[in-house]
DNA sequence: TGTTTCATAAGTAATATCACCCATTTTAGT
DNA sequence: ACTAAAATGGGTGATATTACTTATGAAACA
């Protein structure tokens, strides 16, 4: 039996969700909520398994949210049930900890319960397309990247992998076999074509570039 | 028509896939070659926007190859073909830049195909379930270390965010309105627990928890 | 109403990094 | 062989971070 929680601000929303899940017999309704802070408060009574969470309430953003649940329950396990189909909106809800992230407007009844069972059961529901999508981004935008960013050395960027392992200076030198100077020179000499002003933005830059 | 280069240390893997693209009208072969170097000398005479590359070469591992080739050949396809099975190890291919991945012991013709011309059209080549599971990792890994991780208090997270913001210790006082010693005690707490030795390590753990 | 945790911050020092200057040698490209 | 770029590293300071200890008022909580 899946215990799922309901948390929209259109009581017709809720009600049509209500209708078709009540006679799929392993899912149970433990609760309905229509704002941030009844839900808050619900979930203190009667956990659930899945939370079906709509991301535009009126008290609380989705993004704030999130965070909150999940410090608090670690083991619920969100699915987004959004009209919002922007793709880094979505990677920044995924990359939060929600377990799906279902459009409003191509959900049915079908795929409502394959997504709840699916997140139940600890995957991840995605639409086919957004899948795609994600990967795509995640994958490709370090590349772009490469180009613009000025030539680096070989050396330097050596330098640079071994600032990311997080070894020092000196350390540096001496797994390369050359003085401290040197590595400081590259060091400054890195900050300098990166346009960075410190450790943070050196390895900040180097993600970007996609080294790791 | 799309010009492909074809690279494997297995003669009869080549002809195989010789035999395979030699009725595909869309599809023309520049070159073949069977190790890393005369790859790299034959891509200076005929440069294929396509590349099909074994990545288990007697004379250079591809995880070597491929930042050479692409470094030099910014625009090169590389699709890799390979038996290797292990996702960490494709992760880590696909975040080098290539295009592609195929598994030898379930490509035929036609996923053969279908995938050089995908790539050569700008897009991503995975089977089905190698997306699924980089995904699955990219998404879910992150959050498995925040139960582990020691409770860091609400300013800690809050110093932490602005050093991930390349703030120095000075100007987070200033925005924090508190001392630069109070920054430098918060600082020198979230080393301890987190059990880092530097802003590198309190970066990378940091980002281990998810806070971007 | 205690008790613990948090946020604050000073003291004291050792290291590490950043910000430039410069010069020499080695390597790579034409 | 010539030239440009890369790698090497010293000099000199200023800043920043790391490594601890101690301490106090505030807030959370039981």
């Amino acid at each position: 039996m899946i215990k799922l929680a309901i948390t929209d601000d259109h009581p017709l929303v809720i009600d049509g969700l209500l209708n078709a899940l009540n006679d799929v017999p392993d899912i149970v309704i433990t609760g309905t909520y229509n704002n941030g802070a009844s839900l808050l408060s619900g979930l203190q009574e009667i956990l659930p398994d899945v939370l079906l969470l709509d991301l535009q309430l009126p008290d609380k953003k989705g993004t704030e949210l999130v965070p909150i649940l999940l410090q608090q329950y670690p083991h619920l396990h969100i699915l987004i049930l959004s009209g919002i189909e922007s793709s880094p909106y979505i990677r920044e809800m995924m990359q939060k900890g929600c377990k799906g992230y279902l459009l409003k407007s191509n959900t049915d009844k079908v795929v409502l319960t394959g997504a709840i069972r699916e997140v139940y059961n600890g995957g991840i529901y995605l639409e086919a397309s957004l899948k795609e999508q994600l990967l795509h981004e995640m994958l490709i935008v370090k590349r772009k990247i490469d180009k613009l960013s000025p030539r680096i050395t070989r050396r330097e960027r050596e330098v640079l992998n071994l600032i990311m392992k997080e070894l020092t200076n000196q350390e540096i030198a001496d797994k390369l076999f050359i003085s401290l100077r040197t590595v400081e020179t590259h060091r400054y000499n890195l900050l300098q074509k990166l346009d960075a002003r410190n450790t943070a933005g050196l390895l900040r830059i180097a993600r970007e570039m996609g080294l790791e």
